[in-house]
DNA sequence: ACATATTTTTAGATTAATCTAAAAATATTT
DNA sequence: AAATATTTTTAGATTAATCTAAAAATATGT
């Protein structure tokens, strides 16, 4: 007997935070299957507190989970998710185009203001900001539809000298990544060309903006997305 | 032993709306002390979950509560309060400036944006907006240091034959007198003069910016604060 | 295939926020 | 000053979200 619920079930913030993570997990594996532990540690939480979850999800018809087989979001869960970030993404914009915050601030700010319900608003604010179709990671800002715009990138990790692109998006971005970046100052946008690969360690000199040399990491290099 | 918590200590939304309310009773009754019943009246909810909640806000020193006696903001609630309103009425400026929202729209979505926690946030969105001092509503916006602008302002319904003003404030704004003005074209800012009062009903004929004559009805000309 | 390791679920508590019903305290009326 | 009414608190449940510890299921390695 499963609780079908109404289109717009009337979610707590929590819930919406487990569908992201889901979400996310399954992105990132290509494997829309996620197991438990590793929601667990999306989500810092016990294995146990996501096993009740994942019973509660499912009940509301928002997730396929199935004991000891691990889960993955149904088309109205998936939804949930899509809007969220589309939630998460615009007002990242906001905040950075508007409020001039610095774009590793952002993202906590974000993470609470992307649970206030009102498709009005975030219509609103959407056409307000000139529908942008990227945020200040250069993460895709879903469309009202739920589609999300797709781009094809290449990590800088990947090039070979002489080679060049321009940073469009990260693969990861923790803070300490953003400020590392802000401090040598690469951001969204910025010209990269490789000017020489280390072998030894995987690093690599580049050219920024054509302009001035820096090495970089390779921890770096593989999290810096160019279009070439 | 009350657990007097540091000075930004984390509340929970339902913590905050509870300080609201206390705030908005005592203010409206200019008797500081606020009853159990009240709040549950304010807060759509049992008196026993009030009791309940004095107790923990009590406990965190926000609120002087004694059994029986009714309850008051200590200066660490008044604080939060105050905040709370500065915060839910820059958020109403915004959605009204910006986003063009009605005024009979914004409340709800500012209830849910209030409790987003981030001082740096308020106070950018406060310079974006050009330091405004008074919400849609004509409700006066606390500065950050917990200062609320204050005005002389003179109900509709005790002016005399003649007398004129500036719509400037209401008393009480519930959506269905947002509506109603709407839909008779008076807002704030609108100069209203009055032309007769009726002594049967206490309703009263005015002239509307110099321009349209239209009968309001006691109970609106009450709520209808005038700058004279 | 069996033993061991890992993952996942269950069992049982805890905390915040809520409720109803009953008891206790306070206020009002006769 | 009683009797009655009203207000407030207490007692006992419930639901969401979390935890730890133990049990059960599944996966891995020899
Ligand atoms: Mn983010
Ligand atoms: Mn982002
Ligand atoms: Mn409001
Ligand atoms: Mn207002």
């Amino acid at each position: 007997m499963s609780k079908v619920q109404s289109l717009n079930m009337r979610l707590t913030a929590t819930e919406e935070n487990y569908l992201k993570a889901i979400f996310k997990l399954s992105e990132e594996n290509g494997n829309p299957t996620a197991t438990t532990n590793a929601i667990a540690a999306e989500m810092n939480t016990a294995a146990a507190s996501v096993t009740d979850m994942l019973r509660r999800l499912s009940e509301k018809d928002l997730i396929h989970y199935e004991k000891y087989k691990g889960v993955h979001l149904k088309e109205q869960g998936r939804k949930v998710a899509t809007m969220l970030l589309r939630k998460h993404r615009l007002w990242e914009y906001f905040l950075v185009e508007k409020l001039k915050f610095e774009w590793d601030e952002v993202h906590d700010i974000a993470e609470e203001l992307e649970h206030v319900r009102s498709e009005e608003l975030i219509n609103r604010l959407d056409n307000y900001l000139g529908q942008p179709r990227f945020d200040p990671h250069g993460d895709p800002i879903p469309n009202a539809d739920g589609t999300i715009p797709t781009r094809q990138l290449t990590p800088l990790s990947t090039l070979k000298t002489g080679q060049h692109g321009v940073l469009t998006g990260l693969q990861e971005h923790p803070d300490s990544l953003m400020r590392y970046l802000k401090k040598v100052n690469i951001s969204i946008g910025t010209k990269i060309q490789v000017l020489e690969l280390h072998e030894f360690d995987e690093s690599v000199s580049v050219r920024i903006d054509d302009e001035r040399d820096i090495e970089l990491s390779e921890k770096v290099s593989k999290n810096l997305l160019l279009k070439i």
